[in-house]
DNA sequence: CTGAAAGCGCTTACAG
DNA sequence: CTGAAAGCGCTTACAG
């Protein structure tokens, strides 16, 4: 009562061993009546094949390593679970890595044992902290980043924001806040903020600094909530406020909502990741969907290609987003 | 510069394989002399131990298999990276699996490979389906469910739901609504229903069948609106709703917003799961904490038992929850 | 198109 | 306390 092996579906159905290997992965090398005998052999028995032998004769775990800062924030396990879906769908299984801190995240990646490659979606990662241990496996980032050393799978930031801070242009608001992620006074930069420096200079509006606030990001509803209260206490006028991320922007709704100041008649807000849970909002939230089917889809695809050997320098996928208009402006 | 092996490490260190087996496994069999002799061969050469190889010799993957029904939903999300956590803790790897369907829930459980059991807060999953396809691998339940097979850990429900029901009674409330999932008409049953009759019949408050609303269960928060939606408009009068889990109370809430009921003034809304953004909603939900860490750790322990071979009878363990109360009701 | 054999990198009785 | 050998269940050149 113990598993039938390659071995029993052999001697069961008259051929070799090779033979059922063949037939089983959906080689060539077995004529139409060997292969009908090794699988009605192989249902007779209720064959399966031992993925332990496999890996340890093909050297392929058929696994992937997804790795993401945690789960209880949507963007992220939303995320995950896209990717998780997409491998399946290519015939491969996962595992998923919670990277809490940069020295797991960066171990996740640099020490990936057992999976054929991974998939980083980094919070932490830095291109120098790859200079003494690199990656163990080939490895694709899905998401914007400071590191440039796999293939990357990235989002269209700029076009979002820049949408986002047109869109609210022509509703005639002129001061645009911008809730932002990074330590106070340290001044933003990357794609995101570009999209909304360019779309106000565009439509001759004055970036005003004074109307910039952060928020410290260790959990990003918290840091929404608070960059809005410093933001509200500061005294200065805004009638719209664009958020770094729809979590952020939750945060700072929250905050206004507190306050007594109306969404979106005082004050538009927008975030950026169109989560389930923004959709869900009163009043639901204006937001830019990163078509996150396509990227997880094209990452999946790249790591693909990097296992099977492709070599190289990295490569970049660059994702289109929609802007998708809800009641908060 | 190929990978180091073990019989590597045992011929730099002067000693045979099996001894170097022992010493990474941490295993008694080695002097104290030998042992270092090894650990320096292991320290040079750099050496990691294989896990295809130690997989297939000794018949343990060092795998657990992780099975929610999605990842978009904040209690699945939340309850899946406690889990993932708690794996690795245990000094295991986790691969987790999305089974988005009856099928594949029962395929996860059925027909697990290339893991030394798995863990799964189901949500399809019958007993009788089982008859016919049996776990692949010892399997522990998390969470509530109709299954009597495997072992469970179960949550306080009966308790939550008490408590919740009698927190609201003891604000003078005695209208109190019940949002539940499943399908209009079906009379509700279980832990948790009982926990709120009981506690109306305690506090001799009749219960008003006409006040228990249905949400179908396709998506959490989307049921939780259509069922308030639903309430409201049957014109009956309450001054609390309990919900069956923060998702639908979520949407709940939703609803009573978009209806310009007050929140708690007019109507007290309480969910059940504590989740994150729960938390965040504004007013912040009322809601019933599971102890997830506690449930995590439970299961992967009773997991980890049965994988060393414990037998005997499908065990139960009840975790306690905490009432939280904020300011929704 | 198919076979017999070697080998992937470990662990595990079996000896001593 | 340690060694030599067999074996886990596959795949992969090598032959024919």
């Amino acid at each position: 009562m113990t598993r039938p092996t390659l071995d029993d579906v052999a001697r069961e159905a008259g051929c070799s061993a090779k033979t059922v290997s063949n037939v089983v992965l959906g080689r060539p090398g077995a004529s139409a009546a060997t292969r009908a005998r090794v699988e009605q052999a192989i249902a007779r028995l209720g064959y399966v094949a031992d993925p332990s032998g496999r890996q340890l004769a093909s050297g392929r775990t058929g696994r992937i390593a997804v790795v993401v800062p945690d789960l209880h924030q949507p963007y992220f396990a939303e995320t995950a679970e896209r990717l998780i879906l997409e491998i399946e769908r290519a015939g491969m299984s996962s595992t998923l890595v919670i990277a809490g801190d940069q020295e797991s995240e960066l171990r996740a990646v640099a020490s990936a044992q057992d999976v054929d490659g991974v998939i980083v979606c980094p919070h932490w990662l830095r291109d120098d902290l790859f200079d003494r241990s690199p990656p163990s496996r080939p490895t694709v980032q899905l998401g914007s980043g400071p590191t440039r050393v796999f293939d990357r799978v990235v989002m269209g930031e700029y076009e979002g924001f820049r949408r986002l801070t047109s869109h609210l242009l022509g509703q005639g608001r002129r001061r645009i806040a911008l809730i932002w992620t990074g330590a106070e006074g340290v001044a933003p930069e990357g794609a995101r903020y570009e999209g909304y420096r360019d779309a106000l200079e565009e439509a001759g509006v004055a970036l005003d600094p004074g109307l910039i606030a952060f928020g410290s990001d260790w959990d990003r509803r918290a840091s929404g909530f608070e960059a809005m209260i410093a933001l509200l206490a500061s005294g200065r006028r805004f009638d719209a406020v664009l958020c770094v991320n729809d979590a952020m922007a939750i945060g700072a709704m929250r905050a206004l909502r507190m306050r007594g100041v109306r969404v979106p008649g005082d004050v538009a807000v927008t975030g950026f990741d169109d989560t389930v849970e923004g959709a869900h909002l009163v009043p639901s939230l204006t937001s830019v969907s990163p078509r996150t089917g396509e990227m997880a889809a094209t990452a999946v695809r790249l790591l693909r290609e990097r296992v099977e050997g492709e070599s190289g320098p990295p490569r970049e996928v660059l994702v289109g987003v929609d802007l998708i208009v809800r009641d908060s402006g």
